[in-house]
DNA sequence: CCAAAAGTGTTGGTAGTACACCCATGA
DNA sequence: TCATGGGTGTACTACCAACACTTTTGG
């Protein structure tokens, strides 16, 4: 069946990232030629044949934004037939997450077009983006309690009230501050260091932590990670 | 870029239906043709241009198995550039479910080579169709744990002992049965019916229930579902 | 009357929630 | 010394886990 092989295949890559002032930010670039020339879009691109999704999102990601990723997961496979006015492609999505430090966006791309928007200020967004992006943000939401991707978005030493934060600001609630630090640390997902902050305005000076992954991948292993339903209930 | 399109786009489906005394099934098709010929195989097919990803799958299921489905989500997307050694074909996987009564596989169909195999005694599987189903086995045990699914792969009328026998061999464990009962009864997911079930042998007969579809997705809109994380910590 | 499966209630432990005061620093 | 943010402990509650005896049917 089909010699004729009109599907095109494509990769896009939803990035997100977090800074305490702005929230949780995704990574979009303009769109030089049409359709949906000016508009924003979030980068991606086709699928060289003999790469991998994987490779074709990373190299997709250097060559337009130059960020440095440092979590990467599928998302999900966009393809509903008229989703690009001009010719059926299938987009599968991926979702990536930076940390502060690669927030930077390399000038020496072509496009140097890429820029970081709050996810409360998006402008319009090119085919079905918006949708991708929502999915995108689901999975944030989700992803979030039962698995530590939080660490992902700070850096690799933080005070406990980043954490805080950015979970306060994912879930779009509050959380008692001392409760939230008790799960953590019970959990022992995270490890006490012996540094502080050096000085972020006024205020006591906070301790750093940092993410313990022999913990993590402990936990994940015997299925105990942020106890879900029947924690051992199971025999 | 890429005037010359070599990439091919497939669609398959891993559907899984579940018998009290042979556990959960998964349904294979032979293959005829080489590669692989003679083994078995993820029912699947390449998704047509004019057609959306889920309608390639439902019409493939239709014409090689015949069964109704009556849970169908997307899996994941395998794209390694060898997994098929004829030429590059990514595959949308998808994870689909069964009620006993649609277990029967029309005969009317060609491939009349479908076969429901128990996932404890799978024969050699084509290509990299074992992985898939690792893949789609782990979302099952994932997702029966905070979605009823369990539902959509019973009758529509049920003793509670079959939703228990159901998780127990699903989430491979024993489940104290009066606990387990509490749970749904105290969420409110399963009704009770004022109908027991025709005989089934010995013993006392039991009580049917059914999934109460309002009550889930109640819960599922107060974010209450199966109490994950931060059941009321989050204000 | 025996075996098999279904039905039901209580108790103790523990984890989660709510909540308020003190501490260290910069201005 | 005041404002800001960081640090910590306790009491109550509610859910979960553990557990055993009774009931109804078929053979």
């Amino acid at each position: 069946m089909s010699d004729k092989n009109n599907i095109h295949l494509a990769v896009d890559a939803v990035v997100f990232g977090y800074q305490p002032q702005k929230g949780i930010s995704v990574l979009l670039i303009e769109r030089k030629y049409p359709p949906f020339k000016g508009n924003w879009a979030i980068p991606g691109g086709f699928v060289l044949e003999h790469e991998s999704l994987e490779e074709a999102v990373t190299r997709e990601l250097a060559e337009e934004t130059g960020v440095k990723i440092t979590y990467l997961e599928q998302l999900y496979t966009f393809g509903k037939p008229d989703r690009d006015p001009r010719k059926r492609i299938v987009a599968v999505a991926y979702f990536a997450l930076v940390r502060p430090e690669g927030f930077s966006l390399s000038a020496d791309t072509d496009a140097s077009d890429a820029k970081w928007f709050a996810i409360d200020e998006l402008p319009p967004l090119a085919f079905d983006h918006d949708q991708i992006l929502k999915v995108a943000l689901t999975r944030l939401r989700g992803k979030i309690l039962y698995e530590p991707i939080g660490f992902e978005l700070l850096d690799e030493k933080f005070p406990f009230s980043s954490l805080h934060q950015l979970y306060e600001t994912v879930l779009g609630g509050t959380i008692d501050r001392r409760n939230f630090k008790k799960k953590f640390l019970k959990l022992g997902l995270v490890e006490e260091l012996n540094e502080q902050r050096k000085q972020a305005g006024s205020g006591r000076p906070a301790r750093l932590y940092r993410f313990n992954e022999e913990r993590y991948f402990g936990l994940k292993q015997t299925g105990n990670l942020f106890e879900l339903w029947l924690p051992s209930g199971v025999k």
